[in-house]
DNA sequence: TTACACAATGTTATATTATAACAATTAACA
DNA sequence: TGTTAATTGTTATAATATAACATTGTGTAA
């Protein structure tokens, strides 16, 4: 069988409203909002959210136990992710910085660790939690 | 009141099982593990745990929901941890490299964010699990 | 077309992780 | 000593995530 192209009815469903609310997002809040499409209970909210993560259709905010959007076309693998996060306001970003992206990874520890993935969250104030 | 410097009970409880067990534990893990010193609830391993990663003897592996000590004497604020995780026996590191902090303290992102804390984490297959 | 394999779905129940709320006690300090 | 903050104890509950199993759909190949 050849690698889904297509998403399938729920994943479609879980994805398009992470793309709209166009921030991070709880599972149990998905739920809340697809339910009139359908989607009656979390494991098909987290099976769609599994695959959309392996696909890197949406990325984990492991910090915060969220989802979103990944608006970074070229990370289709998330294999690599770098996040900024607002401790005041909540505020999550991709970041997508060539430079830092190619020294992660190439990375190399000591104990001659073989990667293939990593994820990276800062954490500070945004620009408009800073003049508060 | 000045700083605190020495661990309350609780506290010490929580950290001494953490150093001795010199792995990642969960923290019902903890729970059940230390229900022998007088610890009875969640709570109070909630409680302990954010004070010990407060003042960072402890860090948390956020991908995992674990606790782990820390080795790294020079890290005693937990704002910047790096961790290298192998997906197949879970073994956890803690990385310190003095040029990755150096380049990731000093990260400076587009939209112009203050950065006081950042968490890194590696994923691959340690020397062991790559042979197998 | 039929048979197969696999992905996706539906459903109920349960496991795991974490916090709310409130009362009581202890420790530091002016 | 009186005041404040930190810590503890306790019960209940919230929030996050998975197990187990039956069913249905979908692409592939004999
Ligand atoms: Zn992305
Ligand atoms: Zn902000
Ligand atoms: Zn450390
Ligand atoms: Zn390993």
């Amino acid at each position: 069988m050849l690698k889904q192209e297509t998403l399938s009815k729920n994943q479609q469903i879980v994805l398009d409203y992470i793309e709209k609310v166009n921030e991070p997002i709880k599972a149990y809040s998905i739920l809340h909002n697809v339910q009139k499409k359908g989607i009656k209970a979390p494991l098909q909210v987290y099976r769609a959210l599994d695959k959309l993560v392996e696909i890197g259709k949406i990325h984990k905010i492991e910090s915060r136990n969220a989802f979103v959007a990944c608006k970074n076309s070229n990370c289709q693998i998330s294999k690599a992710t770098v996040f900024s996060i607002c401790e005041s306001c909540e505020e999550v970003s991709e970041i997508s910085d060539s430079k830092l992206s190619k020294y992660l990874k190439n990375f190399q520890d000591k104990a001659g660790m073989k990667f293939n993935k990593y994820n990276l969250e800062f954490f500070g104030l945004c620009k408009k939690c800073s003049v508060k």
